[in-house]
DNA sequence: ATAACGATATGATAATTATCATGGCATGAT
DNA sequence: ATCATGCCATGATAATTATCATATCGTTAT
């Protein structure tokens, strides 16, 4: 094994190593790229040919469409364990997506014809990757339904939420989205969902810094991203 | 091979065999099990458990959810080549969303274990699959984007557009949905629906005949969609 | 035949949401 | 320093959409 390839240690290994041989993993491994992203830096652009396969080692970036009217729509936020590009990668030869950085992010670029290659060779690896994309289609979707479903108080809630137990796992923690991002992602207008944020301080569900949010009452607002 | 295997003349069979050595092709044909619905037919249950894999020989379904109010919320609908139970199949033990019949559909269903069997075995398979949930995974979520910026005009014409265009290839179709179905397509209410199509036919755009619509003016309704 | 029901349809009204205007407060550029 | 710019914030108003009430029509059950 190319003794210069770490991701034996790599946290992210299980995903992928776990169902591979050593010399396909020794294959993949030597033919990989890592590259870091400052906030704000875009990691992939919508229409841009599809090389790599990229996963997200540390950080956290959103996936984004720019409509017609130049407006952006946010489809999903991943965190580390995501696979960015899994979507469009098998689908379509060019990314019908952008990524950005949202955080200091830090991906693991593959060669995606090694991919192709060794998927031809390698039923498992074939049987996890169609699990980790249907896991990952079922989500967004369910989550796009559950959205569209709310009003705007709950959808900035259900944003809340997601943030404080799926992605800081904490009560306290700085949005690493704008109040206009936010919007993009819900599908309401930037005013709105300042509106919401500060109804949710005046009724003492929430403390705002800023970018920093403490939720004070996990109850209520659970209540209200359900339905209130 | 078994005689009694008629796989080989089905016209789907492109889509999986295409990619399989015969000796495959045979184990998945001679397991499989073709079964006919009736319009309004359930076809696959949410929280069901999953042992086929199914995809549509011929007919229209819609996938749906039910939601904790107990409303309904139409995912998307399948036609003919389309895998009705791709999202779901790779990544639970149980569907998470509900399958019935639009028009009388006949499914063809395979074993699901054999299905894993096989794809362990060849990749061409796997990458076929792979690809094909893919492009469904990357359509659901690109046109839940699209509906989900338009008023309800738009949507209401985004909907027959669909369905003239790229379901039944004409002007003139009988709407395999209700109007209270075609609100839960697009989230809108029951109510608004029936108006916006009232005043697509009072504007002359279409003529409706009860379920059977008329596109009497493509272009107006197209930039209606677009955005009007 | 008649009653009951669900789908279609329309209007009036209420609720929700978007848009527009304005201002404060940071931050970075000149 | 001050200027411009991009967030954040709030209010007033307009537009959009949902809800409620009511009626018709067709179908099915009795």
């Amino acid at each position: 094994m190319d003794p210069a390839c770490s991701c034996e240690l790599c946290e992210l290994r299980g995903l992928f190593f776990e169902s591979l041989k050593k010399e396909y993993a020794d294959l993949i491994c030597s033919g990989k790229v890592e590259k870091a992203f400052k906030q704000g830096e875009t990691i992939i652009k919508e229409g841009t040919h599809i090389k790599d396969f990229v996963y997200l080692k540390s950080g956290l970036v959103k996936l984004y469409r720019r409509d017609d009217n130049g407006r952006e729509q946010i489809i999903s936020i991943a965190k580390p364990f995501d696979y960015v590009s899994l979507l469009s990668v098998f689908s379509t030869d060019r990314y019908n997506y952008s990524v950005t950085a949202l955080e200091d992010s830090v991906t693991c670029n593959l060669n995606m014809d090694d991919i192709r290659t060794i998927i031809k060779q390698n039923g498992n690896l074939a049987l996890n990757l169609l699990q980790k994309m249907s896991v990952l289609a079922d989500t967004l979707i369910l989550d796009s339904l559950e959205i569209r479903k709310k009003h705007l108080r709950g959808r900035v809630a259900f944003l809340l939420l997601r943030f404080a137990n799926e992605i800081y796992f904490s009560n306290e923690f700085e949005l690493p989205l704008s109040r206009k991002e936010m919007a993009e992602y819900v599908g309401m207008t930037t005013e709105n969902v300042i509106r919401s944020l500060s109804e949710f301080r005046k009724d003492g569900i929430l403390k705002i810094y800023g970018k920093t949010i403490q939720i004070v009452n996990m109850e209520t607002l659970r209540s209200i991203s359900e339905f209130g």
